[in-house]
DNA sequence: GATGAATGAGGGTTCATTCAT
DNA sequence: TATGAATGAACCCTCATTCAT
């Protein structure tokens, strides 16, 4: 019953740390492809295993369940979005932060598979503890540096004084998850609608 | 030789459609709970049948497959949404309208249930083509109820003249998807946020 | 994760206590002869399954896991063997008793496999609290049985009153199974053997 | 092309068989010490290499398969009985060696968990013909063994005359396998056992 | 010779669905 | 119609064994 790993020391061949990464990653991105492709559930350990190009078995030395896996994913995946957060900020105004991560998303054709991915996690969240806490130390981290970004725009006089930044930020946000969520099924286009909502964000809270 | 199957319906009997429909609920809302409590996957078709307290080979005479319980159940839960639109446009002003119906949700004790649900839903549709079709005809009705209420809004002056309503309908839904799916994980408050969501439409819309 | 065993209550088909018992009764014989033929390792589920004819998923409906099938025919067999000691008490004399049991041992074909599930049964207990417990407990009543045979023996005249029962009855016990045991691997004929291993139980132990 | 392996092993060094052997009995104890824990079954290859103190890969240039390294231990293990039979043969009389080996054993600590061993070495073999004939050679030299104890201690008056040497010996062995089997599951003392065990013997063969 | 990494066949178990009553 | 019992395809994971260094 008690899992046996035996040690890396020893004599012979040194375990690689730069190969063992770059087999992490070639099974993540696998995962990833198949994930996107046809959900978490419909994926078998074995489609995995084939889409990465390494035997079923191995992929257990890397992620010990495929809980694991996923997990690992859905980490690897919303700390791009927190990356978005932090461009956004590097923009001189707000409205030019909005419009250039805004357009770079509308541009980026894996958008709706990517989107796909996220409804997954989420759902995926909804029922699994552990998940849920991996998505919400993510949600209270792009919150964060949200309402950061805010209060510094406030001072600049961008954002009106008057409104709590955490609601701002919080708004924001929904708008945007809101909003690519319904690109999945909708029929609008994203980049009218992206434009739309970077106005309804400035309109509503720039002075 | 032809097979006698004694029927045990008699005498012609017709099937009673009544206690069909009831049947029939019965066993939706015990997919509901079912769904609810622990996501689509993971619900079994046993569960279910001792959820709703019937056989298990029942649900069959009623529902083809699982997937057919699991569609049936989405149509229910996305005429709810139209329901909601319909009640913002039977307010005096839109603004009354909306906090109208936010008052009542942010007052649903199974606000994050049914949301979890929602989530569930989405992720679903995004890997079945079928259920997308179903997802997609809801947001399109939806979407459009929407337009209408905000078309008239216009034409009464409370919002703004020069604003695509099919842009503010869409960027309404998308906050209000958003906001719910954040308060799943998010740890803010549900009255508070649909309380400054409603005022960010007002400023942002309304002239 | 909480196992839903729908309850036997319901307006259908009732459960059928008989049909129950003899599919039981299928599966545990199709579980012997797999047992038998290779060991309860080597034993899938699948080749039970097919051996006894049923479904594989349909022997977890009657027995949890796999082990419990094993569990239960060693509760089988187990029980088997206290049926030999009281038959030995029903003879006239304890040496009779046993000169017809080991004749009938020995008479019986499947003397060989049923002894090399027992020497199964007895690894896997030497693994497996659960199972040790069990053959624990039958050793229990089988040495109450046969030191209670010895006692009235005793009385009888028939075995030596300075004898201790439990020990004579421990003692022949021990010299059976090791008997029994060596007949697998052994050359020597199983009457002859019996025949000396009753001279010497009643040299050792009778006046 | 012939592939060029350039040999590690340099000019012609020729593998140390002292290494070699010591190597090997190394491996030998990691495995005893898993199986006597686990089972054969239940113990991997894993375990019995960190177990070893070597790499897994390193296993399979000692010994060909996991069977052969079964089969290595079983025949290390039954060469110790005969050794037993050998310290009785040792004694001024057939009592007095008995009583010693059965006295050596029941103050061995380890006695149980080396007759765990024994029981899993015998299941094994009764369903591994290449093992069954390991099992059946020991056997019959430790039979053979013992026969010709039991005829000298004929000659010397000790053993009755009339008694078959070859029936004698094998009572005796099964007597003492049936009784340290049943000291892995009964209650009974070992020291009380065995020596109610040598009086049995003394009692049922000796004039 | 020795090592850690990789493999694929196979095992136990589950579950949507069908059958017999 | 409604039921409990039965089914078989498929899934996740393990492990003896081999590979590359």
């Amino acid at each position: 019953m008690s899992k046996t790993r035996p040690s890396t020391s020893g004599l012979g061949r040194p375990a690689n740390p730069q190969a063992r990464a770059r087999r992490r990653h070639q099974i993540l991105n696998g995962a990833r492809k198949c994930f996107q492709r046809r959900g978490f559930h419909a994926s078998t350990t074995t489609e995995i295993s084939v889409e990465a190009g390494v035997g079923v078995a191995n992929l257990y030395q890397y992620f010990p369940t495929k809980d694991d896996l996923v997990k690992a994913l859905i980490e690897e995946d919303l700390s791009k979005d927190l990356a978005l957060v932090e461009l956004v900020d590097q923009a001189a105004t707000m409205r030019e932060g909005l419009e250039h991560v805004t357009r770079l998303l509308a541009s980026d054709p894996t958008l709706i598979e990517t989107t796909r991915l996220h409804l997954e996690i989420h759902a995926e969240a909804a029922r699994n503890r552990e998940l849920a806490t991996v998505v919400e130390a993510s949600n209270a981290r792009i919150l964060a540096a949200m309402s950061n970004l805010v209060v510094r725009r406030q001072r600049e006089g961008e954002v009106r004084a008057d409104a709590d930044p955490v609601m701002v930020a919080s708004l924001i946000i929904a708008l945007f998850d809101g909003l690519y969520g319904q690109l999945v099924f909708g029929s609008v286009d994203a980049g009218t609608l992206t434009r739309a909502a970077n106005k309804m964000i400035i309109d509503a809270f720039t002075s």
